[in-house]
DNA sequence: TGTACATCAGTGAACGCGCGTTCACTGATGTAC
DNA sequence: TGTACATCAGTGAACGCGCGTTCACTGATGTAC
């Protein structure tokens, strides 16, 4: 997208400051005015390397993404047995949540927000990319008859399921969400769910 | 909010217009004149009975909200054991999701709307009305030890948590999720991570 | 190495569209005596 | 039962704000010979 380096910065300032102006103002507070004022970047600029605000709504979203999946697939190739592996995965989504909670809330708010759907391609182009390598970890673990013979969609809501509706709730602050207990407990009530 | 016979139908039928419009344009295309060209109800009508966009949203949002939880609660209070009342929340969900597509996409993309903001409260009152039961039905029997024993919190996730992420899934319609598989295989593998 | 040119990056005033909302009004229904 | 009045319900043209976007421009960086 950036051909020269300056232009890779102003970039990062754009999402970076995109991202901080959601998490301050919301969905509704979420313009172009807005993250222009917030990173001091002119609002040509924005699209120039953006060509819109949904471009660049889509760019921050990948980006976060990438953050959550990177953290996951690193926590899951370290592991040997479907057992940790699962565990870790679960703790790793909570704790990038925790570490990261504007990036959480932005990719779990975004979920139904409408500037996605003109970039849809692009997006799920980089999010098959990015499951791929857990998928398959998961595969291999699954056809050794490591984990109980159910759908893979089924064994893929039963893990990504409660996780992301612990960091929903945790997100939301209206549920009195303890993250620790839910590290503590989820992990292992996940996996009792797949065990043969 | 009316008083009048006439005045509830045709709170009524800017409801069931609502729901349509969102259906059908989604997000973007979920706008007052929309919503009044749809329903054949004049402006004025709609902000004699709502006060705003967001407050007819609001109701919406409740009225949907309402019929997911009557057909939760009412599977739930018919079963005996927590085993036979998890699988029968679960099925319910589900065959709600299957049976009323457009209510719960409008529940499940509402979540970060912005427009139930500012009627947090009353929406909230009306969560916790319509929780209640269900907790109660719920808590009965963690007490008796049917249930593992970890956090109440933990088990909310664990059988709302897979039971969303499906129906949000299936709802997507990118992620080819088989409902039919889900209500077979789903209620089991979520007992499992409960059972003591 | 220096010069000329092309492309990339950045600027900000101005625009137009469509959104939610207002308001002065008419008509329908309920109520009091 | 009839009349007068109050309140509820419904109407739609008009408004103004703020949004995303455009555009003609200047400046910086890279490239070719």
């Amino acid at each position: 997208m950036s051909k020269q380096q300056r232009g890779a910065a102003t970039v990062d300032q754009l999402l970076t400051a995109a991202l901080r102006v959601y998490a301050e103002s919301g969905q509704q507070g979420f313009t172009v005015q807005a993250v222009t004022a917030a990173s001091g970047v002119s609002l040509g600029s924005l699209y120039h390397h953006f060509g819109s605000f949904d471009g660049l709504a889509a760019a921050l979203y990948i980006r976060c993404m990438g953050g959550l999946f990177d953290a996951m697939t690193e926590a899951v190739t370290r592991c040997r047995t479907a057992r940790t592996g699962v565990r870790a995965l679960v703790k790793a989504y909570l704790e990038f949540t925790r570490d990261h909670r504007d990036a959480a809330l932005f990719l779990h708010a975004s979920a139904y927000s409408g500037y996605l759907a003109g970039h849809a391609t692009e997006i799920s182009t980089a999010k098959e990319a990015q499951l791929g390598p857990l998928m398959a970890w998961m595969g291999a673990r699954m056809t050794k008859g490591e984990i109980r013979p159910i759908p893979a969609a089924v064994v893929e809501v039963m893990v990504m399921g409660p996780t992301a509706e612990t960091a929903k709730r945790w997100l939301a602050s209206t549920y009195e969400m303890d993250l620790d207990q839910a590290v503590k407990h989820l992990p292992e009530a996940i996996w009792r769910s797949l065990q043969p």
